[in-house]
DNA sequence: ATTAGCAGTCACGGCGTTCGAGTGCCAGGG
DNA sequence: CCCTGGCACTCGAACGCCGTGACTGCTAAT
């Protein structure tokens, strides 16, 4: 159905479009590439090729350009992710490594994402409950009022207040942290779920009001939030007239937490990269390329960056493999 | 040498152009305004406004429009801020109440002001080093790292990894965490430098190197970390053909820290609110309304917004203003 | 199956015209 | 002296009108 010829045209379509954001005639393709057909020939397969809908014309007598269906077949099956040279990954490396956070180092990320792809970077924060705990403190900020702060092995700080139904003696909070990190400590939050339950047994009655209290927060409050924790950056990337919709529907969604999740898949299957493209995004003429990166071999979390669908889709695969790749052993070290 | 009339009529001029984003001409203004007197008239004030400098037409034959020195006059002396109505001031406070840490009434917070204003909104931590001392807190994470956390009364958490000179023992770090708590609780950062020096002296010989790398960490890193987080929000409402400069330069402005900080201000003159127009930003068409937030009397840090040199000063004053003071007062409270 | 040739389409850019809002100036009147 | 009505003038925006060129699709020949 679409013989060998046909694809290397709409690879060709593809590269050429992105290169020069301007559809593309039989006759420059020919031109251009090294076909040893003749243009009425391209034209020919183009036919064919929009008959299919991998590519259209924005009007009659104008060149072609790739539908989304057209940048799907791309990805899939006519291109391989441009690896990073060397000098680049040292470059990476070198540049998240000065990171003496986690904080810091998902600012660093997202600052390298964009200025390698050009685009918009989004990371999303390690997530809580997947990462190990490390530590747990309480503080007491009044009587019926402690601070909890997690600090979970992969740097991250998270903090909540807890509201007491009672007064707590500073023995009693000194207690329950020695409970909760005797029990706590190294496991994942989102098996320490079970454990909690049973904890509740080593508190002594007086104090398992509070105690109840503390562990609310910790499991749901903090659980909760945890995953919501997504920054991005490199809007100057959008340029103009890029984008079917407006470059202001973009910026919006991009300050909407929901959607900036959505863009990184709502679904953490393990595979390595994914590549979203038009209307798969939920944005109209946006594509996405993301990637899960983890410390160890277990997933912590995404990140990707936010295109034009007429993007370097091989390039920017590269940057993403490449960044998610070195965050996740940046992180497995700390 | 400006006439009550003239200065009616450069009022008129800045209240019609905000309003209508177009060049504004005599007839029009007579007609809007209650002005009695003829369009004519108005000309001769405008050629003299023009002539001082206060307002410019972009070609000949049409309306005039104000300039910088124009918009500083009407900012100064001719408008008076607008006051929140009695509803928005209660859902001001009722979305700032409901969030649960620093970093939630921060973020909330520029969502606010984005909302209320339309534009882009800047918000500045609360200062570090002018915040007081809750807690502090060390983990050791590997027997020569510590993870430094510091808990501040306006619930800011602020984290630092210490790499140690030589090997800590669990006593060691917990002496040390004593000393440290009892000496700078409920001190501000900024005057502890001070009590520091002092403190070596209760630290036994064999653990002061140590303790030397925690002291550095926490005045030296912590501090100047400090004043730089600023974020913002609101990017969206960055419309079209506003700015004399490119959007694209806009957004590569508000990416930078250091632009940032300077949007704010560097001087942190407890005057509550500023007013920066046009090239006086540094960003040409852009203007900055900013304000100091503090609790208790004391400032903590600024917060404002940006938008084009053609905004609506009054309304814009307003809102920042009440933000500022409801912030202040949320962050007192906890 | 490919190719050359040809007629047809249509966006784009340049050009001249019109239209109208708005100005500056001047002379007359309170 | 300040205000006003009148008038000629200016100039950008909008409109319409080509000519141009880059395409295409079709057909007939190889």
């Amino acid at each position: 159905m679409l013989d060998e010829r046909k694809l290397a045209v709409l690879r060709a379509i593809v590269e050429d479009y992105v290169s020069t954001t301007e559809p593309v005639g039989s006759k420059s393709l020919v031109d251009r590439h090294g076909l040893d057909v003749s243009p009425a020939t391209i034209r020919n397969d183009m036919a064919i090729l929009e008959e299919q809908g991998f590519i259209a014309q924005p009007h009659t007598s104008a060149g072609r350009v790739p539908t989304d269906k057209g940048y799907r077949l791309f990805v899939d099956r006519l291109s391989a992710v441009k690896a990073m040279s060397g000098a680049e990954r040292r470059a990476i490396e070198a540049f998240l490594s000065g990171a003496y956070s986690l904080d810091e180092v998902v600012a660093r990320t997202v600052r390298l994402l964009a200025q390698l792809t050009r685009q918009v970077a989004v990371v999303q924060y390690p997530s809580l409950s997947r990462s190990a705990v490390r530590h747990i403190e309480l503080v007491s900020v009044a009587p019926r009022r402690l601070l909890l702060v997690l600090i979970t092995d992969t740097g991250r700080v998270e903090q909540a207040v807890v509201d007491l139904p009672e007064d707590a003696t500073p023995e009693a909070v000194a207690h329950l942290r020695a409970v909760l990190n005797a029990c706590l400590d190294g496991h994942k939050l989102a098996e320490a779920a079970a454990s909690v339950t049973g904890l509740a047994d080593r508190i002594p009655v007086p104090e398992r009001a509070n105690a109840g209290a503390v562990f609310s927060v910790l499991l749901d409050s903090l659980a909760e939030r945890t995953e919501e924790r997504i920054v991005f950056g490199g809007t100057a990337n959008l340029s103009g007239p890029d984008f079917g919709m407006g470059l202001r529907d973009v910026l919006e969604a991009l300050e909407e937490q929901v959607v900036l999740m959505r863009l990184l898949g709502e679904s953490a299957e393990p595979s390595a990269l994914t590549v979203r493209i038009g209307a798969e995004t939920g944005l109209s003429g946006a594509s996405v390329v993301s990637a899960v990166y983890g410390a160890d071999g277990h997933p912590l979390a995404k990140l990707g960056v936010l295109g034009p669908t007429r993007m370097d889709y091989p390039s920017t695969m590269g940057a993403v493999r490449a960044v998610a790749r070195y965050v996740g052993r940046i992180l497995g070290e700390s």
